[in-house]
DNA sequence: ACCTGAACACCGTTCAAGT
DNA sequence: ACCTGAACACCGTTCAAGT
């Protein structure tokens, strides 16, 4: 968003974009608001970056790998606001604090939680995005504190199911929330 | 799958075609097996089934409609799944029960599941599929037996949290299974 | 009623250049 | 290095016909 690194020399200059990447991904994730992925074009984001339809390539390998980095800055999000939920809860509390935060970024991040959990982007063939995604995950089982793997996957499994039926709209965060203790 | 019904009087015949509709719904579902949502295209289903590209629109409004059918068809047979575990679980163990058969039914029908919880369609846009989702979601609010609402809604999170943990491929079916109790 | 063929506006992706 | 323009093969969707 800032123009003060690198490459940007001259306003509305599009040669040298210095941050093509960044901009790209950002166009992406503005098109991704509107609900439907496949409003998610490798072409419309270049148009909103300002570049050709083709520039793109210079930094992803196709529109699979643009999605990539979305959901991986997705991922990173959810990483944050979980180690936040940690700070504010007391230890006996944490299970049911990072399940409220989940279920809170499904509801603060619905495009972004649907691409991330979704069947777009194939996970397996993005490094980038198994990283991200590990990290948020094994907060999840590092921060959970005296349980016993399978009732942190027990709890995971809950936040997560809440989480999705929310943002489908099946089930209103009210009743998620309360349905978590 | 049948031919003894209404219309297909010559084999190989594609003109007047006589269930072009369940045609297209299982060249569809055949497609979505692959794993990914975007090769399931309205002309690919059409070349499949042997007709032309444009006939599809006699019986779906469109592509998402198409995929509509296909995750009506998975809802149906999700309920069907429940129903199937509920005849065979004790009374006591039901909301374990039905949990294990959500979650089976996400691993044997992964891409129906991803299908009928992704974001491909915009389910409040298609009525038929609306209702069948109901019809699954209905059994299970009913059939789990003396609890409280808030129990049951939790046990619904946690089992389709872990069947969408276990579908992506984050975990394991055993693990899944395992934390169900 | 049900199906076809041509046409339009889009996409992803590749290639040969340009600065 | 980074970007452009032309080109290709695909799609969804619409329209005017055909039987």
């Amino acid at each position: 968003v800032s123009t003060s690194k690198s490459g940007v020399s001259r306003r509305g200059e599009a040669y040298h974009h210095g941050n093509l990447r960044q901009a790209l991904v950002t166009a992406a994730r503005d098109l991704l608001k509107g609900g439907d992925p496949a409003a998610v074009t490798l072409r419309e984001a270049a148009r909103l970056a300002g570049v050709s339809h083709n520039a793109p390539y210079r930094h992803f390998a196709g529109r699979e790998a643009l999605l990539a980095a979305v959901a991986a800055e997705g991922f990173e999000d959810l990483r944050r606001g979980l180690a936040a939920a940690l700070a504010d809860t007391k230890p006996e509390r944490r299970l049911n604090g990072l399940g409220q935060a989940y279920i809170r970024f499904a509801v603060t991040h619905r495009s972004d939680f649907r691409l991330m959990f979704g069947s777009e982007v194939r996970a397996a063939l993005h490094p980038e995005l198994q990283e991200a995604a590990l990290g948020a995950f094994s907060l999840l089982r590092d921060a959970a504190g005296p349980h016993d793997a399978s009732a942190v996957l027990r709890a995971w499994g809950t936040a997560h199911g809440l989480a999705h039926l929310v943002a489908n709209g099946q089930v209103s965060l009210e009743a998620a929330l309360g349905a978590l203790d």
